[in-house]
DNA sequence: GTTTCTAAACTGACCAGTCAGTCTATTAAC
DNA sequence: GTTAATAGACTGACTGGTCAGTTTAGAAAC
C-alpha cells in the first residue's frame, strides 16, 4: 500500500534509544528535543512525526521499557507444583534479573516517581504498573500462610512492604548510594524478607 | 549598629515556606521564582536578596528540612543501657516520627532524589546527609551481632538494605501508592525487620 | 503525482536573573 | 528636636536566552 517501505518501527526504535539516553542522563526537564534530535542523528520534523510531544515520547518510552519487564511474573504465581516460599524465591531470583534490565534505565525510573507528585498522566501509569506486582505478592504471601509456611500478622500491608523493599533497592542504586556490587544487596534482601517472613533453617546458603 | 531591625531571619523563614509549599507541589523545574513571589507576598528582589538563585534556595531549604530531622539519633546509638533490639526498635520509632514529619515535603525529597541524577551539588548533599545514618544502623547491628542478639551474613549490607527499605517506605508514601495509614507500613516492617535479624519471640504485639 | 517522511528555519511564550531606584529605621550633627 | 546622612531591605519592569512546537519546502519511493 505505502509507497516507501515502511520504516516506522526502525525510526521509532531510533527515537527510543536516543530518548533512554537523554532522559536517562538529564532527566525529563533537563534534556531538549533537540538534545534527543541529535543523539538519534534524525531531525525534529521525524521526532514530531512520530510522537506528539516531549511528554508523549517520555510516556511511551517509560511505557515500552516497562512492559519489557514483568513477562515472568504470572508464570510464577501460577505454578501449582511449588510452594509459597518456593514462589517468594523465585520471585526474588526474577526482581534480581530485573535489576540487571534496570540499571540501563534507573534515571527514567527515578524520574518518572518524581513527576508521580504533579503530573496525573505518569501517576496513573505508575500506579497501573504496580497493581499486578502487589497482587501476585500478596497471593504468594496469603498461600504461605495458609500453608503454615510464613506467619503475618497483615498480609496486604506486608506485601506491599517487600514490594517497597524492592523499590527501595533500585532508588539506592539509582542515587548511586551503593556503591558495590547490587547483588549483595539483593542477598541480604532474601535473607531479610525470607527470615522476616518466618521461613526457618536453610539460610546457611 | 543596623540603622534598621533586623528582619532576615524571619525573612528568610518566610521565603523558606512559600518555597516548600510550591517545590513540594510541582516540583524544582515546574516552580517559577515568580510562583514563589506569590506565594511568599514577597518581591523578586526580595528572593534575590537573600539566596543567589533557584538551586541555591531550593538547597538551602532542603538543608534545612534535613537538619530539623535526626537530632536524636546519636543518643540512640550511644545508650549503654540499652541491648541492640531495643536500640533497632528506637530506630524504628524514630523513623516513624520522622516520616510524620516528611510527609510534609515528600515532594522535595523525591525531586532531591531525582536530582542526585545530573547535579553534583545535590548528590553530595545527599550522600553526606546519609552516610551518620548508615554509620548508626551499622553499629547497632554490629552489637546486637556480637552480643548473639542478631543473625547476619554481612554487617554493612544488612544495614544498608535496612535503611533502603526506609527510603522505599518514604518512596512509596511519596508516589501516593499506598493509600491507607502509614503507621501500618511501620508496623508490617518492624515485624519484617526484626524477625529478618533473627530476634525471636515477642511478635505477639 | 501522490503519499510518506525529513530537514531546518522559524515563532513566540516563558522565565531566571538583573538593576536602577525607592523606602524606612536609625544615628550623628547641630 | 530638627535635619542630614547612612545602609540595609525591598520593588518590579526589563533583558536575554532558551526551547517546545510549527511551518514550509522538498526528497524518496512507488
Amino acid at each position: 500500500m505505502s509507497p516507501k517501505p515502511d520504516v516506522s518501527e526502525e525510526r521509532k526504535a531510533q527515537i527510543f534509544e536516543a530518548a533512554l539516553a537523554c532522559f536517562n542522563r538529564t532527566g525529563f526537564y533537563q534534556t531538549t528535543m533537540d538534545d534527543i534530535v541529535t543523539e538519534s542523528g534524525l531531525s525534529k520534523g521525524a521526532l514530531y512525526w512520530y510522537f506528539d510531544s516531549k511528554k508523549g515520547l517520555f510516556i511511551s518510552l517509560f511505557q515500552s521499557l516497562m512492559d519489557q519487564l514483568g513477562q515472568a511474573w504470572e508464570g510464577i504465581a501460577n505454578d501449582e507444583e511449588s510452594s509459597a516460599t518456593d514462589k517468594l524465591r523465585a520471585s526474588l531470583a526474577l526482581f534480581r534479573a530485573e535489576l540487571g534490565e534496570m540499571v540501563h534505565f534507573l534515571g527514567i525510573m527515578m524520574e518518572a516517581w518524581a513527576l508521580t507528585r504533579h503530573d496525573e498522566d505518569v501517576e496513573s501509569l505508575i500506579s497501573d504498573l504496580y497493581e499486578p506486582y502487589l497482587a501476585l505478592m500478596s497471593q504468594i504471601i496469603e498461600e504461605g500462610v495458609a500453608s503454615g509456611e510464613f506467619r503475618v500478622k497483615s498480609v496486604q500491608t506486608m506485601a506491599f512492604v517487600i514490594m517497597t523493599l524492592f523499590d527501595g533497592i533500585t532508588l539506592a542504586l539509582g542515587t548511586g548510594l551503593w556503591q558495590h556490587d547490587w547483588n549483595e544487596i539483593v542477598d541480604a534482601a532474601e535473607e531479610l524478607v525470607l527470615r522476616g517472613l518466618g521461613v526457618e533453617g536453610k539460610d546457611a546458603d
